[in-house]
DNA sequence: AATGCGGGGCT
DNA sequence: AGCCCAGCATT
């Protein structure tokens, strides 16, 4: 939000409507069932965010299930011994998420009244949380119009709106968290998000993607440049 | 801007 | 068997 508004995007506001209805539809269709979308409840979606960090789906599965039985509430997971907290996340490897995590319930706790907080600045603030992941807390759990930008969605606007001059890196980066934030349609956070990140996952993938069945062909700037 | 973190996927 | 990958924190 803040840094990124600044940044300006000058964008095709016919194809950000297309883009926008044509990913729904395919979500409505295609959309997984996954446990974490099953619940708005914030504490659970922070603790599948957390997980999906560099970690696939199907592997998060089962941790997340038997995490959410073990610790339902976020002073569960406060009250827990560390030691406790590291053996569910024994396997899932990157264990100072585990910590975090932790000490992210504890800080919720003791500073938040329990309820983890809706504010960008104060979700970002939390032990573990970047910017992709306070996106998904916000936009997941709160309906919030935040960006999320993972290498999902990073990959599928870089080749849907793919820019002329690439700057510089660091200008590609504000450029794309623009993008992001300026494609979600008004009070369809949750399921555009969510759209993103599966069209990103099972069509719009890194290697092999599957342009000859995507609905996006007409507005893909990649597939354009593929084709000619 | 560059690196480490743990494990899995891909070659 | 070895290389690559990616959110976040740290340097």
């Amino acid at each position: 939000m803040g840094k990124s508004r600044r940044y300006r995007l000058r964008l095709d506001e016919v194809k950000v409507q297309a883009f926008q209805a044509r990913l729904l539809a395919w979500f409505r269709r295609n959309g997984r069932d996954l446990p974490w979308r099953r619940t708005r409840d914030p504490y659970k979606i922070l603790v599948s965010e957390v997980m999906l960090q560099q970690t696939q789906v199907e592997r998060v599965r089962e941790y997340y299930e038997r995490f959410v039985q073990e610790y339902p509430t976020v002073q569960d997971l406060a009250a827990a011994r560390p030691a406790r907290v590291r053996e569910s996340w024994e396997g899932l490897g990157y264990y100072a998420r585990a910590r975090n995590l932790h000490a992210a319930a504890r800080t919720i706790e003791r500073r938040h009244g329990g309820k983890v907080p809706r504010r960008l600045e104060e979700v970002l603030a939390l032990p573990g949380v970047g910017r992709y992941t306070a996106g998904a807390v916000l936009s997941f759990a709160y309906g919030e119009p935040a960006p999320i930008l993972d290498t999902n969605v990073r990959r599928v606007l870089s080749r849907i709106f793919a820019s002329r001059r690439a700057a510089s890196p660091a200008g590609g980066e504000r450029r794309l968290w623009a993008l992001a934030e300026a494609v979600i349609p008004a009070g369809k956070a949750w399921a555009f998000n969510q759209a993103l990140m599966d069209f990103g996952a099972t069509v719009c993938t890194a290697r092999n993607p599957g342009c000859s069945t995507c609905p996006m062909r007409r507005l893909c700037a990649y597939y354009a440049g593929a084709a000619s």
